[in-house]
DNA sequence: CTATATTGCGCAATCGATTGCATCGCGCAT
DNA sequence: ATGCGCGATGCAATCGATTGCGCAATATAG
């Protein structure tokens, strides 16, 4: 707690015999301006001597810079998020960016939010991972004067995003229970304005049309991506009587919802309902039965967007835009071909992992 | 992504027709220094409509204060970071402060850690919620140069810290059994030189004295705090024979981990083993049953620690130091009456909540 | 042997805000 | 009248690093 003088870069100049001018643009290998060997190390030896760590300040003021990222986040407890963030921070430490967190307990309407990054904080560059409407987020982007990427959404106008192939999750997700038998497939959809509920469905759909199946609207219900979302959801679509064999959820904390539902009205999983959930989070294998799940590349979305971002600050790159696909099925208790069985066909070989 | 020309200080400053140190002087609120009604207002006028923020790294540079604090957490896939993350988000926020977040993986020896945060990135102060290990914490810190509050921990020497009542959690959870009729209860313990394995060990074992239960050492199982560790520590626990009727897990990972491989062994809970974990989050709704848990103040350590933290920064406090009681007991499904009642004695009402 | 590149390095301005001290004008006491 | 006190404000240094430009010394060319 006793102020330690720090050692600036006059220090490390003297030290070294040379002008700060000189020690600055050897620390900073500026190329374009030549430097002798011999000074160039003794420029380096005094600096390391020293302990030199420039002054982020000084630096920023100068050079407009501040090495740090913002991320902002709707509910850091929705799993997910921790596993982005996670990622992000990696990728920024890597490449000598941190990260700013910055919760927006609203989901929507919190545009001041990237403005007070933005400004206040003076951050480099923004990973939004935040606010589903599409609208409002736009807007809020619009004002913002630093760049940015999404996450796991997609502006119609052109933006920078990182997103992950949800159609193809679903399709995959919904393969697994068909080639175990099942026929009636219900889905515990996502918003249906939503980029992801959009194709998370399109992707359920298209993995039934391939399999000749007509899809019931009945078994579609919207739910919330929240663990009471997937509760109402799974109550929902049981009240419509003619309940489906297996029920694909858009997302982990949503099957965790239907499956607290299904265990409160004694419908046992896998022998009456399978279950399969979209992100394979550490919950998957907390729940009872363990969840089957699509594993999607959650860290490497964090981490991905983030050297996307900084190739942006950096110019490195124009325009970031990529899908990552899902990594695979993972095979776990919630999920078994239905007890009377509808139309056993020959299924394809999932991903298997013991659980 | 335009380059908007920042308004600075000497905008708003020619735009009253003063010096920019009047300005300074008036948006700071500067006492000492006069400043007459009409000149203050006036600069408060067109820093208004100029939109001015102040440039943080100018500010930076001058006060050698960057209103940024650094929160070092271990493992952010536990939930209870998050919680203690989004408590401590909120409470910078309204202090004016933003968060940097630093994630060490390695649970140890990370002590570059708080040197990069306090002296790359300038943090004026530091929240650490990592290192088990209380010698290298206490070695880390001792490098700092900026305060520091630790998380749910205390340092032998003096320091600041916020931390749980740990051994009032672990006896509330180990009353409850009691008040239940168990009369042979196991404990699942941290680790025995941590802080809170400590405590809770002592509380669990201050319950039963109260009790005038002598206890089984055979019963209490060293448990990293984490699913898989809840897991083993269960497992070391069933091979000891003559097993538990309850168990309090010393964490709610640990539960869920417990909870899965009395599963996997075919024991049923509450009926056969009744279980109660400490840390009342999100997912002890998810598990099958759902989980009796002691509350923890989560969100609020967080923000107590970040308060604490910012007073000793602004110099309006010398030392945090506080302990933060259980919230109560949340009582789910987890816990019941042993099957065949062991010594049934009246128990206290329990803060109830429904499921 | 002189004119001209080229290399190696320093001078000084600059980024935007803060702050100690000087200054200026005015009222009031002597 | 002259001087003093004080309220109100401006001047200028400063924080630490970056960077355009200029200047000397050396190497190369003619």
């Amino acid at each position: 707690m006793t102020v330690v003088p720090r050692t600036t870069l006059s220090d490390v100049a003297a030290a070294a015999g040379v002008d700060t001018s000189t020690a600055s643009r050897v620390l900073n290998g500026d190329t374009g301006h030549r430097v002798s060997a011999p000074t160039r190390e003794r420029v380096m030896a005094s600096a390391k001597a020293l302990g030199y760590l420039p002054n982020p300040h000084a630096r920023g003021l100068r050079t407009a810079r501040s090495h740090t990222l913002g991320i902002a986040v709707p509910q850091l407890e929705n799993p997910v998020f921790p596993e982005i963030i996670l990622g992000a921070e990696t990728a920024a430490r890597e490449r000598g960016y941190v990260l700013l967190i910055s919760h927006s307990d609203d989901a929507a309407g919190d545009a001041s939010h990237y403005e007070q990054l933005a400004r206040v904080s003076r951050v480099d560059g923004l990973l939004v991972a935040t606010l589903e409407d599409e609208v409002l987020l736009a807007r809020s982007l619009a004002r913002t004067t630093v760049p940015f990427v999404v996450l796991n959404r997609r502006l119609s106008a052109p933006g920078n995003h990182v997103v992950f192939d949800s159609f193809a999750a679903a399709r995959m997700a919904t393969d697994h229970l068909l080639s175990l038998g099942h026929r009636r497939i219900g889905h515990l959809a996502g918003r249906a304005e939503g980029y992801n509920g959009i194709r998370r469905l399109a992707g359920y759909r298209a993995s039934l049309e391939a399999a000749g199946i007509d899809l019931d609207p009945a078994l579609v219900v919207e739910a919330r991506y929240t663990f009471e979302g997937g509760e109402l959801a799974m109550r929902e679509l049981l009240t419509r009587g003619h309940p489906p064999s297996a029920v694909v959820a858009s997302t982990v904390l949503a099957a965790a919802g239907a499956l607290k539902h299904l265990h409160a009205c004694g419908i046992r999983v896998p022998e009456e309902m399978s279950l399969v959930g979209i992100h394979d989070v550490a919950v998957a294998e907390m729940l009872h039965p363990t969840l089957t799940t699509v594993r999607l590349p959650l860290r490497e979305m964090g981490a991905r967007a983030t050297h996307g971002l900084i190739d942006l600050i950096e110019r490195k790159a124009e325009q970031i835009a990529c899908s990552l696909p899902p990594e695979g099925l993972v095979v776990r208790q919630s999920t078994a071909p239905p007890r009377v069985a509808e139309d056993a066909s020959a299924g394809q070989a999932p991903i298997a992992r013991t659980s």
